[in-house]
RNA sequence: GGGCGAGUAGCUCAGCAGGGAGAGCACCUGCCUUACACGCAGGGGGUCGUCGGUUCGAGCCCGGCCUCGCCCACCA
C-alpha cells in the first residue's frame, strides 16, 4: 500500500490535537532541563486566575510565549515554558462566598477554617480545569514546573519577602486613608479602583453662623457626608472670607459647632470658595484634618450605609440618605442651588460598588526606594518594553507611586506573618508563629486576620516559581527570564510589581524583555465583558476549526501592543492555510519514493527551479528568524504564510510537476528538493502551527518528533542570483502572458505560439523554460524571433527584459488591441514625464544616492523602450486592419 | 487637566535606515487544470484623516487641527 493511502484528505484537528499531545508529553519535549549546559530561554506564564474559564485574552498570554518557546527549543536552547495559577484572593473569595449564600450559609457561619477548606476544594476543581484548556491550545508548557501562588513554596517566598521588607522599614502598618470597597468589605489599592464620569448635582448648602446673622455657603457632591463635617474651609488668600475666619458654623440638621479654618488646599475659584470638611470620608479632608487637628467623624459604616448615630438616616444607603438629607436641607432652608455637573467617581474594579475613602489601619509598601532602581533599570535597557511606547506609561506610574496598601480583610490569601501580644500590644512580624512576646514573655499572641493582595504573591512570579529564597539548581538555572507576555492592562498591577521587586529581593530585573499585546476585541471593536455577552469561547473556536487556526487568527497580521478583534473569517483563512499545507504535503507524498533515499541525487542534477527554491528558503529562514529576534512575531508569520503558499505551493509545485510526471534524474532530483523544502516549511510554521506541521512529520517518518528537531539553518540553501534572476523573469513572463490569456478571455486548453524578443541571455532563459511557459502559461511553441522578422499578427506582452509576441490573430480584435497599445502609450508617457523630471532635478541627481539615481535611470530607459515597442506595435497593428 | 493609540482598498488589519503602497476577507471575470473549490488564474478598487513644514523625495520625520478609543490625575 501506498503510503498516501493513510493520510486522511483534509486534517482532522480534533483528533490529531489530542494524539499528539500525547506524543509530546510523553516525548519529554517540554520538560527543561536543570541543570543543562544549553543555552536557558524562560518565559513565566501570566497565572491565570481560579476564578473561571480560559478567554481569549488568556490564549493570546499563552500562544505569543509558545511561540518564542518552540521557536527557541528548535533553536536548541533548554526552553522552559512554566506555567501556573493565581489564587486571585478577591475574586475568588468573592465567587466563593456568592456560592455559599447561595446554599443559604454565610462566610461567617463556615468560620475561616471552613471557608477555607471549601476554597481550596474550589482552587482543585478549577485549577484542573484550566489546566485541561490550557493544553488544548496546544501551549508547550513544563507541567511537571505548574506552580499555584497558594503552594507552600510560593507562600514561603511571600512570607520571606514580607519580613524582609519590613525589617527594612519598607513594610509598616499605619492608620492612613485607604479604598474600601463596600461590596467587597475590604481595602484594596489605588488601581484596583476604576474611575468614572458620572452625572452628579453639585448642592449648594448654607452653614449658619453660630453667633450673628448670615452664613457661609459650601458646594457638595456628597451632601450626605456633610453630618461628617468637621470644619468648613476657605482660602487663606480669599479677600472674600478673611474676616471671617475664626468664626463658628452650626452644621444644620445637627446641633454640632464647626470651626470656619483657612487652608491653602482650598481652591478659591470653585463653587463658593468654601469647602466642608469631612475627615472620614475624603483624603483631601482627611489631610486638611490633619494639619488642623480636627476631629474624625465616621457616618458610614463598612457597608456604605449610614451609622447608627445618624438618628433618622440611621441604616439608610447613601442614596436614600443623600436624597432625604437634601429634601430635609431643602425643607429647612439650607440648600440655595443644586447645579447639575459631570463628575469623576470612584468603582471598584472588581464588583463595580462605589468606593468610599476612608482612614482607616493597614499594610503598606513603602514604594520610594523601591520604584527608583526600577526606572532605571528600564532606562537602562536591562528591560526593554516591545513596543517601547508601554515604558513611558510604565514611567509614569513608577515615578508618581504613592504606597501599595497591601493588606485585606479577606481570609483567601496569605496571611500577614504578623503576630500581636495580648498583653503588652507588642507587634511581631515573623517567618514561623513566634512562642512568646519577646517584649513580655507572654504566650498569649494573636496573629493579624489580615492576607495579602494577591498581586503581593504575583509580583514574586518569575522567582518565586523557580524556589526562591532557596538557592536551587532551576533558579540558577532559569532565573532571570528571557521574556515576559503581559497584556498591557496589567502593566501596573503585574509588570511594575514583578520589577522592582525583583530587583529588591534578586538584584537583578526578572526578565529582559516584556512583549506587549493588545486586548482581544470583539468583531464590532468593543471589549469582551460579560455584561455584553460578547465573550468567545477559545474552546469553541478550537473545537470547529482546531488551535493551529487559533493561533493563527491571533498572530497573522496583528502588531505587538495593539488591539485586535477578533473574526471568525480569520480563523477561517487560517483553518484554509492549514489545508493548504496539508495537500501540498499529500501531493509531494504522493510523489516520493517510498524509500526516500536522494543520496543519488547530486548538485548538478538541480534544475534553476530547484536552485531558485532554495534560494528562496535561504531568505525565508533568515526573515523569519530576524523577525522572531525582534518578538515580531505577526510579521514572521506572515513571511512563513508567504513562502509556503505563494512560492512553495504557487509556484514551485507547479514549476516540477513535469519533471515528476517524467520521472528520470531530473524527477528524482525535484523529489529531492521537493522532500528537501516541505520538511523545511513544517520546521519553519511549527513555532505557529505546530500540530499540523507535526502530524505532517509523523507522516513522513522521519526520526523522533518534529518539536525536538532543529531549527533550519540559511547557510544550508545556498542563495543562486542566477537562477533567481532567471526564474523572476520567467515568473514575470509567465504572469504577463497570463494576463493576456485572461484579457481576450482564452479558453485554458488553448495554447498559443510566442516569439521571444529580447537578448540573448534572456531570450534563452524563456526559450529553456518551455515547458514551465507551456504548461503555467499556456504557450505551445516558443521561439527566438530572427533579425530581419517582424511578426505581424502578434500581440505584445512586456516582462522586464524583454517581449514576448503572442501569435493569436484568430483570437484578438485588432483595434481594441490598438486602443489598449495606446491606453499603454500613455501610462508610459506619463511614467517618463516623471522619471525625466526627478532626473532633470539636479537636487536628486545630486543628493540622493547614486544607487537610486541609478535605478531610475534605468527606469527611464526601460520605458522608453517600452514606448518604442508600444508604437511599433501600433504601426504593425494597423496595418492589419 | 495630562499621556497614549488608532484614522491606509468595501471590511479587518499589516507596513517602514524616509526612495513611488501590501495581506486576508468581500467583490468582478474565467476555471472542478487528478495536492487542495478550505482551491487555481486574472481583475477592479487607495489624493495612506486634514492643513502646513523639513527633505531631491514623506503613509513613514516635525508642528497645528479634526474624528474615534484607551490610560492616568485627590479640585469639592
Amino acid at each position: 500500500m501506498k503510503k498516501i493511502d493513510s493520510v486522511p484528505k483534509y486534517f482532522d484537528p480534533a483528533t490529531e490535537e489530542k494524539r499528539l499531545y500525547g506524543l509530546w508529553m510523553e516525548s519529554g519535549a517540554f520538560h527543561a532541563e536543570a541543570p543543562s549546559d544549553k543555552r536557558p530561554f524562560t518565559i513565566m506564564m501570566p497565572p491565570p486566575n481560579i476564578t473561571g474559564v480560559l478567554h481569549m485574552g488568556h490564549a493570546l498570554d499563552t500562544s505569543l510565549p509558545d511561540v518564542l518557546i518552540r521557536y527557541h527549543r528548535l533553536l536548541g536552547d533548554n526552553a522552559l515554558f512554566l506555567p501556573g495559577t493565581d489564587h486571585a484572593s478577591i475574586a475568588t473569595e468573592a465567587r466563593v462566598t456568592a456560592a455559599i449564600e447561595a446554599e443559604g450559609l454565610s462566610k461567617e457561619q463556615l468560620g475561616r477554617e471552613g471557608f477555607l477548606k471549601r476554597t481550596w476544594e474550589w482552587k482543585d476543581q478549577y485549577n484542573n480545569r484550566i489546566i485541561e484548556q490550557q493544553k488544548r491550545l496546544g501551549i508547550s508548557c513544563d507541567w511537571s514546573r505548574h506552580r499555584f501562588t497558594l503552594d507552600e513554596g510560593l507562600s514561603e517566598a511571600v512570607v520571606e519577602v514580607f519580613v524582609r521588607l519590613y525589617e527594612k522599614g519598607l513594610i509598616y502598618r499605619g492608620e492612613r486613608m485607604i479604598n474600601w470597597c463596600p461590596g467587597c468589605l475590604t481595602s484594596i489599592s489605588d488601581i484596583e479602583v476604576e474611575h468614572e464620569e458620572q452625572e452628579g448635582a453639585l448642592y449648594y448648602i448654607k452653614y449658619p453662623f453660630v453667633d450673628g446673622e448670615g452664613g457661609i455657603t459650601i458646594a457638595t457632591t456628597r451632601p450626605e457626608t456633610m453630618l461628617a463635617d468637621t470644619a468648613v474651609a476657605v482660602n487663606p488668600e480669599d479677600a472674600r472670607f478673611k474676616h471671617l475666619q475664626g468664626r463658628k458654623l452650626r452644621l444644620p440638621l445637627t446641633d454640632r459647632i464647626i470651626p470656619l479654618i483657612a487652608d491653602e488646599y482650598v481652591d478659591m475659584e470653585f463653587g463658593t470658595g468654601c469647602l466642608k470638611i469631612t475627615p472620614a470620608h475624603d483624603p483631601n479632608d482627611y489631610e486638611v484634618g490633619l494639619r488642623h487637628d480636627l476631629p474624625i467623624i465616621s457616618i458610614l459604616t463598612d457597608t456604605a450605609n449610614m451609622t447608627e448615630d445618624t438618628g433618622k438616616y440611621a441604616g439608610m444607603d447613601v442614596r436614600t440618605a443623600r436624597k432625604t438629607i437634601v429634601a430635609d436641607l431643602k425643607e429647612q432652608g439650607f440648600l440655595t442651588e443644586i447645579e447639575e455637573i459631570s463628575h469623576n467617581v470612584g468603582t471598584c474594579s472588581r464588583c463595580g460598588s462605589l468606593i468610599e475613602a476612608k482612614p482607616s489601619l493597614q499594610w503598606f509598601v513603602h514604594m520610594e526606594p523601591l520604584a527608583k532602581p526600577a526606572i532605571d533599570a528600564v532606562r537602562n535597557g536591562e528591560t526593554d518594553f516591545v513596543p517601547q511606547r508601554f515604558e513611558k506609561i510604565y514611567f509614569n506610574w513608577m515615578e508618581n507611586v504613592r504606597d501599595w496598601c497591601i493588606s485585606r480583610q479577606l481570609w483567601w490569601g496569605h496571611r500577614i506573618p504578623a503576630w500581636y501580644c495580648n498583653d503588652c500590644d507588642e507587634l511581631i512580624v515573623a517567618r514561623e508563629e513566634p512562642g512568646k512576646c519577646p517584649k513580655c514573655n507572654s504566650t498569649s499572641l494573636r496573629r493579624d486576620e489580615d492576607t495579602l493582595d494577591t498581586w503581593f504573591s504575583s509580583a514574586l512570579w518569575p522567582f518565586s516559581t523557580l524556589g526562591w529564597p532557596q538557592k536551587t539548581v532551576d533558579y540558577q538555572t532559569f532565573y532571570p527570564t528571557d521574556v515576559i507576555v503581559p497584556g498591557y492592562d496589567i502593566i501596573f498591577f503585574w509588570v511594575a510589581r514583578m520589577i522592582f521587586s525583583a530587583i529588591e529581593h534578586t538584584g537583578q530585573v526578572p526578565f529582559k524583555k516584556v512583549l506587549i499585546h493588545g486586548m482581544v476585541l470583539d468583531s464590532k471593536g468593543r471589549k469582551m465583558t460579560k455584561s455584553l455577552n460578547n465573550g468567545i469561547d477559545p474552546l469553541e473556536i478550537i473545537d470547529i476549526y482546531g488551535a493551529d487556526a487559533l493561533r493563527f487568527s491571533l498572530i497573522y497580521g496583528t502588531a505587538p501592543g495593539n488591539d485586535m478583534r477578533f473574526r471568525e473569517e480569520k480563523v477561517e483563512s487560517g483553518r484554509n492555510f492549514i489545508n493548504k499545507l496539508w495537500n501540498a504535503f499529500r501531493f509531494v507524498l504522493m510523489n516520493l519514493d517510498d524509500n526516500r533515499d536522494y543520496s543519488d541525487v547530486t548538485a548538478e542534477m538541480l534544475e534553476v527551479e530547484d536552485r531558485w527554491i532554495l534560494h528562496e528558503a535561504h531568505y525565508a529562514i533568515k526573515d523569519v528568524g530576524t523577525y522572531l529576534d525582534k518578538l515580531e512575531l505577526g510579521l514572521a508569520q506572515e513571511r512563513v504564510y508567504q513562502f509556503i503558499w505563494d512560492l512553495y505551493c504557487d509556484w514551485y509545485i507547479e514549476f516540477v510537476k513535469e519533471r515528476l510526471h517524467q520521472g528520470g534524474s531530473s524527477g528524482r532530483a525535484a523529489q529531492k528538493v521537493l522532500f528537501e523544502v516541505l520538511q523545511l516549511i513544517i520546521k519553519l510554521l511549527h513555532p505557529f502551527m505546530p500540530y499540523v506541521t507535526e502530524a505532517i512529520y509523523s507522516h513522513l517518518d522521519l526520526d523522533g518528533l518534529l518539536i525536538s528537531s532543529s531549527w533550519p539553518q540559511y547557510e544550508e540553501y545556498p542563495t543562486d542570483n542566477e537562477a533567481a534572476s532567471t526564474m523572476d523573469c520567467l515568473m514575470e513572463a509567465i504572469g504577463a502572458v497570463r494576463n493576456l490569456r485572461a484579457d481576450y478571455q482564452l479558453p485554458s486548453a488553448k495554447k498559443v505560439n510566442a516569439v521571444v524578443k529580447a537578448e540573448d541571455a534572456i531570450a534563452q532563459r524563456l526559450l529553456d523554460g518551455e515547458d514551465m511557459l507551456s504548461r503555467l502559461a499556456g504557450i505551445g511553441e516558443i521561439r527566438r524571433m530572427s533579425e530581419a522578422e517582424t511578426l505581424k499578427d502578434g500581440v505584445s506582452v512586456q516582462f522586464p527584459g524583454g517581449e514576448l509576441l503572442i501569435s493569436m490573430r484568430e483570437l484578438v480584435d485588432v483595434k481594441e488591441e490598438i486602443q489598449r497599445l495606446k491606453e499603454e502609450e500613455d501610462r508610459i508617457k506619463k511614467e517618463i514625464q516623471r522619471s525625466e523630471g526627478m532626473l532633470k532635478n539636479k537636487n536628486f541627481v545630486d543628493r540622493a544616492p547614486e544607487e537610486v539615481v541609478n535605478k531610475e535611470k534605468a527606469k527611464l530607459e526601460r520605458y522608453q523602450g517600452d514606448l518604442k515597442q508600444a508604437a511599433e506595435r501600433i504601426e504593425t497593428l494597423s496595418t492589419m486592419l
